[in-house]
DNA sequence: TGTACATCAGTGAACGCGCGTTCACTGATGTAC
DNA sequence: TGTACATCAGTGAACGCGCGTTCACTGATGTAC
């Protein structure tokens, strides 16, 4: 091997890119289920044999187009997170990292289609998707936890969740300290059901405004939006300093 | 013609659904995009070619099947809210009407994901579609209309609606009564962004629950949906009787 | 530094498949007189 | 009631296409001695 890693392993991973890149590209003009090797393949001038030297199978590709999208849209809501980080207001710091999210759904549409829309047929999807689909939720987690310490959190009412729920949440509390235990550790009294479906909430808002719902019913999208998830801001049981 | 119609006509009607029918198993097994008019043909032991006496085209075929799946959620959407009609509690009346919604999604996942999941790609909705897509949104506001009435409807305080928004909410109000001008008549200041905002939100955990992604996270599904559309109602504006 | 060998990227042909749509046709069902 | 004609459902072959994947191969890059 070579000093500088190896002339064919550098090759390696940019035609690996180069393949992903392309295929991204296919995604936005035919959808995932109709994402084809040999069209690939035929747009970087390669036999489309060449493309199981990278790539064992469609699904495989599919899977890193997947992985590689929920990467990059946690780390759209992480760095809003970070540039918001100083931010005195936990309520316009939860709606930075909802802001995020949206623009790189707005961005990339057919990527988000990808991971939040229907699931494609006959994929089943494997672990490694596990890990970054959470970074979101966590980063939602955070605002939380940093508004908690700030005095700036108050707690939903705890009388109205059902016990099968709240075991979940513990489960859950547990099992996030366990697969990421560097990172920082979540306090179970954060993660409520209002913060889930908070979560889950803000992907109705993003997916009705991307796949068309929202048409001739909502068009200034963004103020919409805003107003929208800060009020979920509110549920999830944030406040604003002056308030 | 005959008396009974004419046997033309009612095989023709009868075979028209056949093929949807077989349509909507074969979306469940692989999927809308991967929907073949020749699998469909091949099932009902006719020529392919026969189809087409019956739908011109494969997207033709797809616009009938996601107008029927629109007109069958909207039904149990409204079916819900007939059976709550006298129900004294419009917070109660909201979840029955998100709970059938649910429901009707888990029994039909794939058609759901038609009508609410990634659009299909290279395929347009066609005008057809406007209306049935808006029924589950009118029960909704039907809800609201007669806690109104009742006096149990507090309207979200109007601060904080941005100038934009209250413009298209106002414009909406206007189409929906000229859309459909004998049905009841919708009072504008009942449209508000908290309603229509619940109304997407609504989507966003039914396909968080559909599409995998409280896999690991909410078990307790019915529980957890229970509980937060529970409180979509109170962001809306809905009020109990004794609260 | 030079040589023999192993590894690996990439090729091009082929396999077997399914697809949407068209077309000329047959035969049954309905209609007009 | 009977006959001539029009309408329509359904057939089967064909067109042209693209797909995922396999396979034996060539030639370049790296490795061990």
């Amino acid at each position: 091997m070579n000093a500088i890693q190896g002339a064919r392993s550098r090759a390696r991973a940019e035609i690996t890119a180069a393949i992903k890149e392309e295929a991204r590209r296919q995604l936005a003009d035919e959808g995932a289920a109709r994402l084809s090797l040999r069209a690939v393949a035929r747009q970087l001038g390669m036999a489309s044999s060449a493309i199981y030297r990278y790539f064992p199978s469609r699904d495989d590709l599919l899977t890193a187009l997947i992985v590689d999208a929920y990467d990059a849209v946690g780390a759209a809501a992480e760095q809003a997170l970070g540039s918001a980080g100083e931010h005195p207001d936990p309520v316009a710091r939860w709606c930075e990292v909802c802001r995020a999210v949206r623009g790189w759904a707005r961005d990339h549409p057919h990527e988000y289609a990808l991971i939040y829309g229907s699931p494609v047929p006959g994929y089943a999807a494997p672990r490694d998707t596990a890990a970054p689909a959470a970074r979101i939720g966590r980063a939602l987690l955070i605002v939380a936890a940093d508004a908690r310490s700030a005095g700036l959190f108050t707690p939903p009412g705890p009388g109205r969740v059902p016990a099968a729920v709240a075991d979940d949440l513990r489960q859950l509390a547990g099992r996030m300290a366990g697969d990421a235990p560097q990172a920082p550790s979540v306090p179970a009294e954060l993660l409520t059901a209002p913060l889930i479906a908070a979560w889950a909430q803000l992907f109705g808002l993003i997916s009705f405004e991307l796949f068309g719902h929202f048409n001739r019913v909502i068009e200034a999208r963004e103020e919409f939006f805003t107003a929208s998830v800060t009020r979920l801001a509110h549920d999830v049981g944030l406040r604003s300093p002056g308030a």
